[in-house]
DNA sequence: TCGGCTGACCG
DNA sequence: ATCTTTGCGC
DNA sequence: CGGTCAGTCCAGCGCAAAGAT
């Protein structure tokens, strides 16, 4: 999953020219911006969108997010009665983490801002300390993190963004988290801000200003952190996190693994698979009991539906129509490693689409796709229905799961076979 | 918003 | 109705 | 005289609301 975080500095300016092609063309998963300084966003194709503009100044601040994936739940503000009339932070709830998208104050136009910047940091930091989920926080956070954010830091010394109880702030947090960027890129002259003056982006006198911090627990899902230092638009540069986390559910999954263990999508995508298709197609014998897997069987465009939001990817699932016909009259099971929240709009979209309904359904629980359907066929399936192999037959797209079936005495055969 | 520039102010 | 100016914050 | 240090310093961008034509 690649999550981009953009100061925009005015996201009206960033539209007008051209600028918002230009950072959906990365093809983030999800897209957080602050300084958005609008009531107003646009809706973006395949996206779901978060605003969450300051309530009085309207005209500056503000934050927002735009996503593929549907978050659980959506959180604007911390509970702070002055800082959220400023549109400051958004929390995302995923699977197994939160997203925090954060734009913190300036404290640099007067000593009572900085005050204020110090109060809104002892706040935030009690807010997402408090998170019962590993987190993600992103964002221009108005300070930077050590002296290496800086091209002269002597010459900054006593200013807002580089007094060293800022930096305090980052040592203490980084105990706790990661610094996305830095794990990749250990070196100095990396910057993210530049002063909005004559020649200072040219020369690259800069500093470090937006950052991803990352739980310490998902450091190892961490594939690459980097700055889009050519794109133009805003005095800031976006920043990009790569994190191998289902682009569909979005969890956080290890490295190593194929499939998302909580709905079962595949997450790596190894170089092109050749779907498995016979020639001389099989019979489906009447009295087998068929043991029916959902993605890349069942559903036809599994594939091109992957990276969808939700709610648009059942709306757009096509089912075999071929398929259902061959197994209309047999007794069907439905065995699927989608998680269960999502069965009922995908049994209904099913019938409505089809007329075609399994007579039994087991849905995932968090495990992988051969384990996950071993167990439903131990605990559920072999005590209601026998554990005589030869009494099923598995139409399964997973080479791994059609293993399983076989230590089972069970045949599994890819749709392929049949259609 | 940084950082170069101007003066005032020291010892 | 369409500019330009103003105020505010970075 | 050489060094430090503050300065409603200045410059430049964006937004919305107010003002002007």
């Amino acid at each position: 999953m690649k999550i981009i975080s953009w100061n925009v500095n005015g996201f009206k300016s960033i539209i007008e020219k051209g600028f918002l092609e230009e950072i959906i063309a990365q093809d983030p998963d999800i897209l957080c911006l602050q300084e958005v300084k609008s009531t107003e966003i646009p809706e973006i194709e395949n996206y779901i969108s978060y605003n969450y503009p300051a309530s009085q100044l309207v005209n500056f601040y503000g934050t927002a997010v735009y996503t593929k994936v549907e978050p659980l739940s959506v959180r604007k503000g911390f509970g702070d009665k002055e800082f959220d009339a400023e549109g400051r932070v958004i929390r995302m709830e995923f699977e197994n983490f939160y997203l925090y998208n954060v734009y913190c104050p300036s404290g640099a136009s007067s000593p009572e801002r900085l005050d204020r910047k110090y109060r809104f940091y002892d706040e935030f930091t009690k807010y997402v300390y408090k998170s019962n989920k590993p987190s993600i926080i992103c964002g221009d956070f108005n300070r930077i993190s050590a002296e290496i954010d800086a091209k002269n830091p002597k010459n900054i010394k006593g200013k807002s963004g580089f007094l060293p109880e800022e930096q305090e702030w980052f040592k203490e947090i980084l105990t706790k988290y990661v610094d996305a960027f830095r794990k990749f890129h250990p070196e100095g002259d990396n910057f993210s801000w530049w002063p909005n003056r004559k020649g200072f982006r040219e020369e690259n006198k800069g500093y470090r200003f937006d950052y991803f911090l990352v739980s310490n627990t998902f450091d190892n899902t961490l594939t690459d952190s980097y700055i889009l230092k050519d794109q133009m638009g805003s005095d800031h540069a976006p920043i990009v996190l790569e994190l191998n986390s289902c682009p569909v559910c979005g969890t956080v999954n290890n490295n190593d693994n194929e499939f998302c263990y909580q709905c079962g999508i595949k997450i790596i995508e190894t170089e092109e698979e050749e779907e498995d298709v016979r020639e001389d197609k099989l019979e489906i014998p009447k009295d087998k009991i068929i043991l029916l897997d959902l993605n890349y069987t069942l559903i036809a465009n599994s594939k091109e539906i992957r990276t969808m939001p939700l709610d648009k990817k059942i709306k757009s699932q096509k089912y075999e129509a071929d398929l259902i016909n061959l197994i209309k009259d047999n007794y069907v099971i439905l065995i699927t490693a989608s998680p269960y929240r999502r069965s009922h709009k995908i049994l209904r979209d099913l019938k409505e689409k089809t007329g075609f309904e399994p007579d039994e359904s087991f849905w995932n629980f968090g495990r992988q796709p051969p384990a996950l359907k071993k167990y439903w066929m131990e605990n559920e399936v072999i005590p209601q229905h026998g554990d005589d192999g030869d009494k099923y037959l598995a139409i399964e797209s997973n080479p791994a799961t059609r293993r399983m079936y076989k230590k089972l005495g069970i045949e599994a055969k890819p749709k392929g076979d049949f259609i």
